[in-house]
DNA sequence: CGCTCTCTTGATAGACTTCAATGTTAGTGG
DNA sequence: CCACTAACATTGAAGTCTATCAAGAGAGCG
């Protein structure tokens, strides 16, 4: 049962280790906890930021046609909307795919933060650069990849995901995406999702059955995906 | 002919003034400048962060399959690969599309002034938010919007940031891509980006010779889009 | 002048969407 | 324990968008 305070400390030190003052002032910030049901809007309380604690909240944008873009997936111990920190909401709604804990810290106190802890301002850069390095991973999954080398793209990065929150290789993933949710995360229909996700199964891959994903063929998925496991893991510059 | 401190100043300070001392310690930065010819890569120098000077740069990847995808475009002014100061190069590959002047600046002392410099931190945050920002409209862009949407999409973003650095709309935009490179950066075929863009010409929205486009009817066009002019323009929190 | 790169056009194929119906599952209340 | 409902998954058929292939036309350049 991790708390808003923990998940902020985890999310900002990983692989780089603050000072103990900044550590003591980042368990210092004042926070709240919410708790959300399944498919419902986080709520964008003025200057808060917010953690997911735990559960999974996708980020996207409604289309004037009414179509859905999903942008990003966060799970447990993400930030998703670290910018804004720095600029205002953009246009991106977020909204619960599971029942979740949310943290909220004040914006402003996280700013007031970074100014004085160079670590704490260098924890939000990385987390910052970490997201747009997925999201250029998106773009080039969406870009150029066929359908099936696409989903199974998304089920690599997320699996990869699952496994640095456990520690360890699964043998079973809780994705709780339906398959519209994977056609708006991916720009594929829904019922082409079914589809090729049964192609998966066909080729012996993956396997599947409420809401869990069984991945059969690790390393012949990576390879259809053309996903690089590195690519969410680099070491940092410093 | 701006420096490469006069851009890495503009970039870091846009609407939000740093200090005096702040902007001394930039200027102060030891910096190297570079001239490289069109359709070059741009040297990934040990260590060293690179700045667009003068010329348009794209930042792609190549698939298994030879594909390319464009991820992100940049022009005067822009710092593409901020990312670099956290940390290190993400397989993504910089190219020149035009003759380009590139100044370089050690991302250790960049770091270093981060660590010193809250002003400078926060600076480099604002564009990594920027950088995510536009990463997130090409995954809604190329996700879910049709070809001549998509493209025209793409216009609408590239003359708008081109209008950001001349200060007003323009007549006609020097944009140096190739139907290719348009193809590249929104998924599709140079053959079909062919057909959308005379698609545009007969309906006459825009007109293109010479690697110039005159928009002819911006509002038509924006509403084709689907774009929202705002988007690249909110005012920062602080 | 020939070379290369880019743009253009037509024909054909294929991937993916849309529409519509049916099956399955889990949850709810009687 | 069963009927009822709602959400999600599955299937088929038809249609559309976009890719691919191939060839020719322009334009710039040595």
């Amino acid at each position: 049962m991790p708390t808003t305070n923990d998940v902020l400390l985890r999310a900002l030190s990983a692989r780089y280790s603050l000072e103990p003052w900044e550590q003591s002032a980042l368990a210092a910030l004042s926070s709240r906890e919410l708790a959300i049901r399944r498919d419902a809007v986080v709520p964008d309380e003025g200057g808060m930021l917010f953690l997911v604690l735990e559960g999974w909240v996708c980020g996207y944008k409604i289309l004037n046609s009414g179509e859905r873009q999903i942008c990003a997936l966060h799970v447990d111990g993400d930030i998703p909307d670290f910018r804004r920190l720095v600029l205002p909401p953009a246009g991106l709604e977020y909204r619960s795919l599971t029942v979740c804990r949310i943290g909220l810290i004040s914006a402003a106190a996280m700013r007031e933060l970074c100014r004085k802890s160079p670590g704490v301002a260098h924890g939000v850069m990385r987390n910052l650069t970490v997201i747009s390095t997925i999201a250029e991973e998106w773009i080039v999954n969406i870009g150029r990849r066929r359908a099936i080398n696409r989903v199974a793209h998304l089920i690599c990065e997320l699996a990869v995901r699952l496994e640095a929150i456990k520690g360890s290789i699964q043998a079973r993933y809780v994705i709780p995406l339906t398959q519209t949710d994977i056609g708006d995360a991916t720009g594929l229909s829904a019922v082409h999702v079914n589809r090729v996700l049964q192609e998966l199964r066909t080729k012996r891959l993956l396997e599947f059955r409420g809401g869990q994903f069984f991945i059969l063929d690790r390393q012949r998925l990576i390879d259809l995906a053309g996903f690089d496991p590195e690519y969410l893991d680099r070491a940092p510059s410093q």
